[in-house]
Formats: structure tokens, sequence, C-alpha cells
DNA sequence: GTTATATATGAATATATGTTCATGTGTTCA
DNA sequence: TGAACACATGAACATATATTCATATATAAC
């Protein structure tokens, strides 16, 4: 449905104008979901977090990884540059091999809040 | 390049067995990261972030968020859905309409951790 | 019951993304 | 200089997913 200034509207009667308002009041930017968006969906992909979480412990080079997550060294790289670009990891080069390490404790918190997240989540399920 | 028990094998020769041993010892329970990342992927879509921060402050109707956010009706619904199946809003029936909120504080925990993570980038990138 | 309305949902389509394969880049060592 | 190796990266393909369109469900008013 289409309101006069051409804006899609709502056809609803009940419309709470004044939650509707304060709720756009309240909004985040728009570009700041946007990044925020970016970032959690580096944290959505199981591979990922696979790297992350043993990255969580001490750094390691590609091919340590490629052993230890038993995967091709080429999905580790591609991974790994996605990782990068999001500032999530670091890298360190030594002659032809590269260490790569958590980039800051942000990481580990956030890790840390959504692994809480589900297990209050399990919990919800028994009581 | 395949080992004797048919398994992905590394043809590096520079692994740190040791660090590949510590990794493989602490990894995450696949099924543990494979859920941690169904969590992550709710928060990767700027749509439902939108409709979480819309919900932040106060609760709404289907058809509050449609006209707050501009959306589709059917739009809202399922991505309503969506974050309903993953606990992380409540819904509240009143005749016709449909009220919800967010389900607990870890989502509000979540968002402020990430934001964090996005503030330092930005003054990394002045730095 | 019938109609109107608020929300839910199934199917289809378009877009995004993870892996593989092939190849490129840069460093070490002979 | 040239071979070997650790890693990076581009293209292609397969899969996942967000939106739209059409329709279903449920509650209220008449």
């Amino acid at each position: 449905m289409t309101g006069k200034n051409g804006i899609e509207v709502c056809a609803c009667s009940v419309v709470h104008a004044d939650h509707v308002e304060r709720a756009r009041a309240a909004q985040y930017p728009v570009s700041r979901l946007l990044e925020l968006g970016e970032l959690f969906k580096i944290f959505a992909d199981p591979t990922r977090l696979r790297i992350l979480s043993a990255l969580a412990t001490e750094e390691l080079c590609v091919c340590d990884l490629q052993v230890a997550l038993e995967m091709t060294q080429s999905a580790v790289s591609h991974q790994l540059s996605v990782l990068k670009r999001a500032r999530l990891v670091r890298y360190r080069k030594e002659g032809k091999t590269v260490f790569y390490s958590l980039d800051d404790d942000h990481v580990r918190q956030i890790l840390d809040v959504a692994m809480d997240h589900l297990s209050e989540e399990a919990s919800h399920g028994i009581l």
C-alpha cells in the first residue's frame, strides 16, 4: 500500500504512533548496522570459527591450521584472507611461512558471550 | 595429498607438531561450533539487526515494525519467525495483534561487544 | 455465518558465499 | 639462476538465504 508521498505505508489501523516514533528515533544509522552485519557474517561460518578457536590458544602457520583442521591449503588461505580483511587476525612472516594470531581480545569476548547465550538457551529447553 | 589412512595430510615439512597437537586438543566440539555459527548467522543480516535494535527500546507489534523500518509485512514476519526460532525474541498476542520483544539480555550484550569492536577498529584506522 | 483485518507461511527467484581447481607470487637453498 | 616450497588468489560451481508474491490462518465486528 502506497501513501501520499509515495512511501510504503502500513494499512493497519492499530499502529502505535508513539512507539513507532521512538523506534525510528532510536534506530542505529543503517551504515552502522551494515558494518555490524558484515562483522557477524565473518563469525557465521563454522570453518572460520574453527580457525579462530584454534588461534585462541597460540599463533599458528597456515600449514599448522591445514593439518589441525584437516582442510585444503587453499580453503584455509581464502578464509584467512577474509579474517585478515575484517581485522580479526594478524599475521607475521618468517621466511616462507606465515604465522597468524588473533588480532585483539574482542574476538574472544564475542565468542564467549555467544557461547553463554547458547548455554542459557540449552537450559531453557530443560526447564 | 593423501596420507596412509586416506585422510588429507599436509605436504609441508615445517609443520609444528606440538602446536598442531595443542590446537587439536583445544578445539571446541564441531557440533558446538555449528550451533555458534547458526547463532551468528542470525545477527549477520542488516534487516534482522534493524529489527533487534528497534526492539531494544520497547516491545512493538508487527505493524509498528513494518512502518518504522519501511518494510513489507511479509518480510518482517519472515524475519521475526527466524528470530523467534533462534529464541532471540519473545511474542505476546493481544487480539489480532502480536507484540514482539527481545528474549533476553544476551542479545544486547552481543550487539554491544560487537559495536565496541567496530569502534576500536575505526580508531585503528586513524592511528 | 460473513467480512475485514493482523499476522503467518509456502513457493519461486535473485543474490551471496564457501569450496575446489588451477595458477600466481615470493622466499629459500643449491 | 633455477628448482622447491609456503602461501595467495582468480574463476567456476554448488549451496544457502532474503525478498516478493500469493495465499492461509486467526481473531474481531457486524
